[in-house]
DNA sequence: ACCGGAGCCTGTTAGC
DNA sequence: TGCTAACAGGCTCCGG
């Protein structure tokens, strides 16, 4: 499932095939797709509208278009973006597509529809929302540390809340915790000050680790391309329930916190 | 402030 | 083998 590193490398490989270029029409069959403005106004705004440039914020694509629109982009649980002649067959499960002024088509495709597009004027209406950006320089292991203070919630739901950090999902949130060999089920304001700098760094590392590996593909991912990731060969706890921990050979196990699967090893993580 | 549950979806898998 | 039911998961909304 895309998380922060895979959204992030959508982004770097589709920039270069989709700057500069307008958008000369889209295609829809399944309206809730398009989350806002309904579909109609949707299909008259973003015509002939220039893609500035693309960027990224938590699990959202910024599309940045000239006119003073923003196109934003989620690709929830199976969502991926890809770009074909608009002449090739569309692949199953692509619900919108975007026509380029060069032949060219931008496709989402997205098996359990849960994807969401937005046409807005004013990106900050969804992005405000959303917590710190874990690989800025702003988010320091101060920073970090204080936003533990006081939080009397279990570090597994609140690393998935994007309104807290925003990128964390379900994979890296387990690899991270299990880099800081600290167990998920502890409270966020119970973490020693070694504890907040351990996990602090890990978050950072192991995003930065699966960006350049192209993201995790576990289930579904595949890069813009159609070609594998490579970051699910590196993780340790993830889908890994029944092996043997890398740290310490206990068995990996998985238990349900927050209403998420979460993986972890009960010897090393404490 | 925080938690749990329902709902949105459909391909995959466990269970009979 | 063939069927059905449960499950997975990002996020939002609702009630407690």
């Amino acid at each position: 499932m895309p998380e922060l590193p895979e959204v992030e490398t959508t982004v770097r490989m589709i920039t270069p095939l989709l700057q500069g270029r307008s958008i000369t029409g889209v295609w829809n069959d399944w309206p809730r797709h398009i989350a806002a403005p309904e579909l109609n106004e949707f299909k008259e705004r973003i015509y002939q509208r220039e893609i500035i440039s693309i960027n990224r914020r938590g699990k959202y694509m910024i599309f940045t278009l000239d006119h003073n629109e923003f196109l934003l982009i989620h690709l929830k649980m199976t969502g991926h973006l890809s770009i074909s002649v608009k002449s090739e067959p569309i692949e199953r499960h692509v619900h919108t597509t975007f026509n380029l002024d060069n032949g060219h088509q931008l496709r989402f495709r997205d098996v359990r529809k849960f994807g969401r597009v937005y046409l807005l004027k004013n990106p900050r209406e969804i992005l405000g929302k959303l917590g710190q950006e874990p690989l800025s320089i702003e988010f320091t292991e101060e920073l970090f540390r204080s936003m533990l203070l006081g939080r009397n919630r279990m570090l597994k739901p609140l690393l998935l809340d994007q309104s807290f950090i925003a990128g964390l999902g379900n994979i890296y949130t387990d690899e991270a915790l299990y880099d800081a060999a600290i167990h998920p089920g502890r409270i966020a304001t119970s973490l020693t000050k070694n504890e907040s700098i351990r996990l602090h760094h890990s978050i950072k590392s192991i995003l930065t680790k699966a960006i350049d590996r192209e993201g995790a593909s576990v289930d579904s991912y595949r890069k813009p391309d159609g070609t594998l990731g490579d970051m699910q060969k590196e993780l340790n706890v993830y889908g890994q329930a029944g092996s043997a921990c890398s740290r310490c050979d206990a068995t990996i196990e998985r238990m349900v916190l927050g209403g998420r699967g979460t993986h972890y090893c009960a010897n090393c993580q404490i």
